[in-house]
DNA sequence: AATTAGCACTCAGTAACAAAGAGTGCTAAC
DNA sequence: GTTAGCACTCTTTGTTACTGAGTGCTAATT
């Protein structure tokens, strides 16, 4: 649909964009060496682009900067992989240089590298819990009227809660309710915990002990923790550098999506496996709309399980960042399979 | 020193300020109900206040604004408690309104709430961990390689890291060992027990298990556990919408300050029980040039514990602050004195 | 028929200048 | 001791003019 010229006018448009942040002229493009036709050339072929929507002027008489369209149609179609430098891989790679046995802590420098590599934000999804099995869980009474529920999964992770002891419960059984919990709910799915909890173990708490049914509750409501996955942030500031970013409205405005998590939450939950690319208003949201996200995956063996991501200007090194996230995203995979595996 | 007149132009001249963000002129204040002079007399006062560094000029036919040394003296001397309203009063309750036994959900509310009646940023320092005495110890191997060890506290407080299990250790080893660690230790403050271990408990398990020495050394990493207390903040975005912090320069800076938490642990540390205000570059810290920063510590029983703080332009609201401050603190020392001295 | 040179035109950005407004400091009058 | 009055300063605002980078269109060139 575009022709060979187009495209390689837009191309260098974009690029030039990308780097400069500048309206992109006609005469500036001429100059360039990939250019070899006459600004008046180039000034006609910017018009046709700029019908086709690909890209848009900022007032009658400037540049041309890339359209959402434009982007789009970049990063579908133009996209070369970029190839990391000796320091790029180096970085990443000491994110697993340490001996490190906790899965947060690999998944906090991961974000951490990759915002200072890339000078965006980077965000990342924590591993979904929810998929965890239960491997533990014991219950610590604190004083005669609280005690701490604590839930340690297969891949070491832990959470805990208080809460509130029945009257009239002693130390023997509160054993044998941890007995029975762990009895018949090790092995199993956070997930599903609440579920068996009511079917299997409800009726043998109600034989073993009396207040049965309150010790149920305090048990239930510990057990379903909100097993929202954490968000990591790295270089939560690093936008403010961008020149977009100069305005402080639009700063706040993004600066207080970022706080709030939730958005992010959903933003970034719901990508499919692999590298997804959202460009500007494709994200949904007011705050997002100068703003491109790059997700990416991380799985263990076939099981997903965070993802990855990099939230920039919609002026973005898309092409760098992509290569990164691959990279990283890979290499993640990679150390957390061999780690979790067989356990 | 200050005659009843310079005082009364000085205050009027600080809460003008504080209000508008706008330097004070004379013609200004002579029109106020509380000023009865004409605006040359006060004209005559400022050349004073100015000379003795109360009050300086943001150019030379400006009005006038107040010095860090003028904000210093207002605080000292010229504050008048300000009366919470009933809003403010209602929203504070609402913090210990639910039953939340987790010390840490009763600080984080605090700091959302602090945050929210005031504008500014609200930063608040975690329960001290480092006091807590060890209520129980708990290992639980997740395979052949790794184990997850568990410490939790007297007030509920919960830690946990994996490490790296010797080889050749089975399970009724462990067992043995985290026996004699929970009758050696548990009672003891966090801090002592490095030096216990090394002291009692070192020689108990070299008589109880092999390759006691390499699971001494797992434990002792295990336990020093960086029990550096946590920050929780509430309002990091507030700032933004301070007329001070227009230029994206300082909310940079600032932001970066905040981000990066050790020079926030620092400031907010090292204070003493009660009220303290640090008013500009009291704070040692160019990032906060323009920044005040008013912290109350909260306790239980006479053990302080951790600190509450607000951050905000050094044209802050002190006496609101400062009154907000006070009743929150006391609210939470209250409540968690009652939630956990007799345990 | 495609390309390019040339030209009139547009618009953001900058600088120079004037006028208005808010403020000051100082002096002289009250 | 207080205040009215005035000259002066500096920011802010608006006007005007100029420049430079860019465009679109037409006519000449290849």
């Amino acid at each position: 649909m575009l022709t060979d010229r187009q495209l390689l006018i837009f191309q260098v448009i974009v690029d030039d964009f990308i780097q400069t942040a500048q309206p992109v002229g006609s005469r500036t493009l001429s100059k360039k060496e990939e250019v070899s036709f006459s600004s008046a050339t180039i000034r006609n072929e910017m018009a046709d682009l700029e019908e086709l929507g690909f890209i848009e002027k900022t007032h009658t008489s400037s540049g041309r900067i890339p359209s959402e369209k434009g982007y789009r149609y970049y990063v579908d179609h133009l996209l070369s992989p970029q190839k990391l430098n000796q320091y790029d891989i180096h970085k990443v790679q000491s994110i697993f240089a340490e001996r490190i046995y906790e899965l947060e802590k690999i998944v906090q420098k991961s974000a951490k590298i990759l915002s200072e590599l890339t000078n965006y934000t980077s965000i990342v999804l924590g591993p979904a819990v929810r998929d965890n099995k239960l491997k533990k869980i014991q219950i610590v009474p604190l004083n005669k009227e609280t005690a701490i529920a604590i839930i340690i999964t297969d891949t070491g992770h832990v959470e805990n809660r208080m809460f509130h002891l029945p009257e009239n419960i002693d130390a023997g059984d509160l054993e044998k309710v941890v007995n029975i919990l762990n009895d018949r709910l090790s092995g199993a799915p956070l997930e599903s915990l609440n579920n068996k909890l009511y079917k299997e173990v409800a009726v043998l708490l109600r034989h073993h002990i009396n207040n049965y049914d309150l010790m149920l509750n305090s048990i239930a409501d510990t057990i379903k923790i909100p097993t929202y996955d954490k968000l990591f942030f790295g270089g939560k500031t690093n936008m403010l550098s961008q020149p977009e970013f100069h305005d402080i409205e639009k700063v706040k405005n993004l600066m207080n999506m970022i706080e709030q998590e939730e958005g992010i939450y959903d933003l970034i939950r719901k990508n499919k496996a692999g590298i997804n690319i959202k460009i500007g208003r494709e994200n949904n949201n007011s705050a997002m709309e100068n703003c491109s996200l790059i997700t990416a995956s991380y799985s263990i063996g076939t099981e997903q399980l965070g993802t990855i991501a990099i939230l920039g200007p919609t002026r973005m090194e898309y092409s760098r960042v992509i290569s990164l996230l691959n990279y990283i995203s890979a290499d993640l995979s990679a150390v957390l399979s061999k780690l979790y595996q067989n356990s």
